[in-house]
DNA sequence: CGGTCATGTGACCGATCAGTCACATTTTAT
DNA sequence: ATAAAATGTGACTGATCGGTCACATGACCG
């Protein structure tokens, strides 16, 4: 965590200094991130950073921590449309699948920036505070029960084994969004945001909830 | 690509040496992976690896090369089990999740190799070759296209998204089989492959599979 | 003023890296 | 045997890295 000194600088130095520590470990994985590169652009001596956080480890827990309240902040504004409780699961996960590309669209070096934590050497990781996506798997099972009881959704499925599908599910829908688009997701890393409006999205969620809720057979075939 | 001086090389030097390499770039990624190490565990001089190789990248790109090589020959193998012809859809979905998961197991090194190809650098992956990745969405498809035209599948729905589901959906098997196991897939990274013998993946595969056929909602529900 | 303490500084350290090159050694051809 | 070509070698270069530390600067308080 960060030492004493660096909540004693003034907020706005703070800031600015931050913002170009998000973006350097966002363009550079943690190894390859550069705390002289940093230190050199923020107009700042190296020793002043080692005031403010014991080693480059700690910088990087810092960032990550405050980009995944950025982005669940985001979210949560992103996602509350719609009434959360009236509407059921299958809208739910329509509005998280939307908000959870909204808010990446809004916030993209945070969304970087938590994509290379996961692939962070282990030392690193495990200085890491849980990942928030523990968090969704367990948020996306809690749903589940949930729909499961009310009838809307088939009981015996292990809500756990789908809570991961459905997750991968939401993971794997960048490469289906710039493959609809003409993007080769393996070149390619990123999409002009502005080719990202709804009228690309909505027919994109409604396949994919479509698969969810009746899978791929057939309307005709028998039960 | 490797200079002539490689092919020249005694089979059995090769092969010890691109052994060693291997370990070394999957047991870190591009930027982490050390030529100096590697050529000290070798035994060979620096130098000497330059006259195999121009560089660091040429290196990492051959070996990736190779590394999908032998997966992809694992998991023809391994895959070709069952009638290619008589069987479903459904049915040939299951060897692919099964041979992919049996082919990781027997070379792991080589998977997550092909994983560091991923993730590596983007002036490094401009140098590899079209990712396996692709092929096998482009296979995927051509089978949902198939089986779309059998009428074992919906026909309405877009072969390229399913593809892309799909494919999403494999390579978050990891995690469920974990989650299954009682790992945390967040945590450890890897599995002790003695527990993964069918007696435990076929109920996985069952329900993965049940869910892709027939989707999350219930039997009951009116078409 | 003077003294104390927090903060800022950047030259410096040891380590490591990818890649080179002048030279030694070995193999092949003549 | 000798020349020529191929291959092996490791000290070296220049660069970059994360991190340190002796010291300078400034703020605050008596």
């Amino acid at each position: 965590m960060p030492k004493p000194t660096f909540d004693n600088l003034p907020a706005e130095k703070r800031a600015s200094l931050m913002a170009l520590a998000l973006q350097e470990f966002a363009e550079h994985d943690f190894a390859t991130a550069s705390v002289s590169r940093l230190v050199d652009r923020a107009g700042i001596a190296k020793g002043s950073l080692y005031q403010y956080f014991d080693d480059k480890a700690d910088l990087f827990v810092y960032l990550v921590a405050q980009a995944e309240a950025t982005l669940l902040g985001a979210l949560q504004t992103l996602g509350g449309r719609g009434d959360p409780l009236g509407d059921g699961f299958l809208q739910r996960l329509r509005g998280q699948m939307s908000a959870t590309i909204q808010a990446a669209l809004a916030h993209p070096r945070e969304a970087r920036l938590i994509q290379r934590a996961r692939q962070a050497p282990p030392e690193v990781r495990q200085r890491l505070d849980r990942h928030d996506a523990r968090l969704r798997i367990d948020h996306m099972r809690s749903l589940l029960v949930e729909a499961q009881a009310s009838g809307e959704l088939a009981g015996d499925y292990d809500p756990e084994l789908v809570a991961h599908l459905l997750a991968a599910i939401m993971s794997g829908l960048g490469p289906v969004v710039m493959a609809r688009l003409g993007f080769d997701p393996e070149r390619d890393s990123d999409v002009p945001s502005e080719r990202l409006d709804p009228v690309i999205l909505e027919p994109i969620f409604d396949e994919v909830l479509r698969f969810i809720s009746h899978g791929l057979r057939p309307a005709s075939a028998l039960v």
